[in-house]
RNA sequence: GACCCCAUCGUCUAGAGGUUAGGACACUGGCCUUUCACGCCGGCAACACGGGUUCGAUCCCCGUUGGGGUCGCCA
């Protein structure tokens, strides 16, 4: 038997930062496919109209080559299966799609957004496990083509087994059972002629002769969906491999609102690429005599999907530190650790941004040191008493804190006028002046009262960085008690419902 | 709520029927040292619970509990 060639692939969606969960999927795809002498392929998801953009595209792209997480297929460099983005694929997609209609496997639905939420409303309070009723199933062919062609807005439906049992595969797990009747009959072509996920992952993935899915857990549940699909079109699934979900300190779902996940916080903040992938490797994974220090070679040399383990590891930043410092102690010379300096932040373009806000305020060039170290130093010093201003204790700083840092993860772009018009607006909501809503963010972002520009700063720093010296800065006050957390958060939503 | 997945120190993990349950981070005691850090030596600390199977269960099976995920014309 010829053994099939190793392919794997990483299929971000380009709708934001780089995600440090992306990174750990690309690692483990890229690091099988390297240990089989096979390839690893970079597949943009761009299927979201609405919310993919370029810029996200480049930065996941530059992050990975940050990484050295290089692929032998994707945008931009090409391949033989390609192209690679899937807004470029389109009439892959029809063809496809065209041909599960003409085989009974799909179905044109025409209910209307509003239908579909009140439907899904009842069935969910009903206890039911799927959100449609498949009212459009049943309607005849002919006259679905003719309500299509009088141009009735449309999306397509693929048709779920009504009853039975989906069994497949979880190369970790063994096998995995569940209902027909717990699926929906997933749309697989929206309003807008673009495929969903589910229908593009499985066309690229065969398209593409992916032979191995290595990506994260929460896509378990609609595997019978895909598998459904390759059973439609005739074809081989790869072998599916689940990898556990990254997860906050309590448990929870790696997110930006309790840790750093963008892969630029962790560039900025001043982690070596090869420690970042060294810790994410041992997230699930070791080496057969447990040291921890390890390069992406020896992990290729001695991976096995098959050792995985599957508890949900908890992102420990402590950890990464440590092993980021015993990459600078042991890794480097002196010489060479200048050269990374120079890289990631003493090089000119940063250095001039950063001048452009100082000169000002400059009366001699060593003012420099002080008037800059919050722009080069992640573990400023903050005290409770600077944080507090005019008449209002800890809960109330706090307080303000946390619906700046919801108003700011709400902000797509990070400039300081967008920064800027969020305070202004934030503060009249709340009918504060702004200079004294501004005075603890100052203290929060630089750690001191006197500083450079915050809205400046805030924007050479990132949004990352900056929500988390946010959150430091709640710490040190106290943070919120849950009740008072849950208590603020409906005030909040009164207060900025956006819609 | 329904369904799916998971379960060893606070955290990352080793263990694959018989171990004083091992290592690492964090915490901590000491040594080294002009301070700190590094380094070295030590300490604290875990098999969620209940039933089976077995001479014997952390390990196998079942249940409970707990945690997580999914239930979108988002991926």
């Amino acid at each position: 038997m010829t053994a099939k060639k190793i392919r794997t692939r990483l299929a971000p969606s380009p709708t934001g930062d780089p995600h440090v969960g992306t990174a750990y999927q690309a690692l483990f795809g890229y690091v099988w496919a390297k240990k089989n002498n096979g390839s690893f392929i970079l597949r943009i998801e761009d299927t979201d109209k609405e919310r993919s953009t370029p810029e996200s595209e480049r930065a996941i792209v530059d992050s990975l080559k940050w990484l050295g997480l290089e692929w032998d297929e994707g945008p931009e460099i090409g391949g033989t299966y390609g192209p690679y983005r899937q807004s470029e694929r389109l009439e892959i997609y029809h063809e496809y799609i065209n041909r599960l209609v003409a085989e009974g496997h799909a179905y044109p639905c025409f209910c209307s957004r509003e239908r579909l939420a009140e439907v899904r409303n009842e069935r969910q309070k009903a206890g039911a496990s799927s959100g449609y009723d498949r009212k459009c199933r049943d309607i005849p062919p002919e006259e679905a083509t003719k309500r299509v062609e009088a141009g009735e807005e449309f999306t397509v439906r693929m048709k779920v087994p009504l009853e039975g049992t989906c069994v497949f595969e979880d190369l970790l797990r063994g096998e995995i059972e569940k209902d027909w009747a717990s699926i929906d009959d997933q749309v697989i072509m929206k309003a807008d002629g673009f495929p969903t996920y589910h229908l593009a992952v499985v066309v690229d993935d065969h398209l593409m002769k992916i032979s191995h899915i290595i990506r994260g857990e929460e896509w378990i549940n609609s595997v019978p969906k895909h598998v459904l699909l390759y059973e439609f079109f005739g074809w081989e699934p790869p072998v599916f491999c689940h990898l556990p979900l990254l997860r906050n300190k309590d448990k929870s779902k790696l997110s930006k609102r309790k840790n750093p996940v963008s892969i630029d916080w962790y560039r900025k903040t001043g982690i070596l690429p090869e420690a970042l992938l060294n810790y994410l490797g041992m997230m699930g994974w070791h080496l057969s005599d447990d040291r921890e220090k390890f390069s992406l070679h020896e992990m290729i040399d001695n991976f096995r999907l098959e050792d995985i383990s599957l508890g949900g590891p908890v992102f420990d930043l402590d950890k990464l530190l440590w092993l980021n410092g015993r990459y600078i102690r042991e890794d480097f010379s002196t010489d060479d650790l200048l050269d990374r300096l120079v890289e990631w932040g003493l090089n000119r373009e940063h250095f001039e941004k950063i001048l452009d806000i100082c000169k000002g305020r400059m009366s001699c060039l060593s003012d420099w040191g002080d008037m800059t170290n919050h722009f080069f130093n992640n573990n400023i010093s903050l005290s409770k008493d600077e944080l507090l201003i005019k008449n209002r204790d800890e809960t109330e700083i706090c307080e303000i804190l946390q619906m700046i840092l919801w108003e700011l993860e709400k902000l797509d772009r990070f400039t300081k006028e967008s920064i800027y018009l969020l305070f202004k607006e934030f503060s009249e909501k709340l009918d504060i002046k702004l200079k004294y809503l501004t005075q603890p963010l100052y203290i929060a972002i630089s750690g001191k009262a006197v500083s450079t520009p915050l809205f400046d700063t805030m924007e050479i720093l990132g949004s990352d960085i900056s929500r988390m010296r946010i959150r430091s800065a709640m710490e040190e006050l106290g943070n919120l008690s849950g009740k008072k957390l849950k208590k603020l958060e409906k005030k909040y939503n009164s207060l900025f419902a956006d819609i």
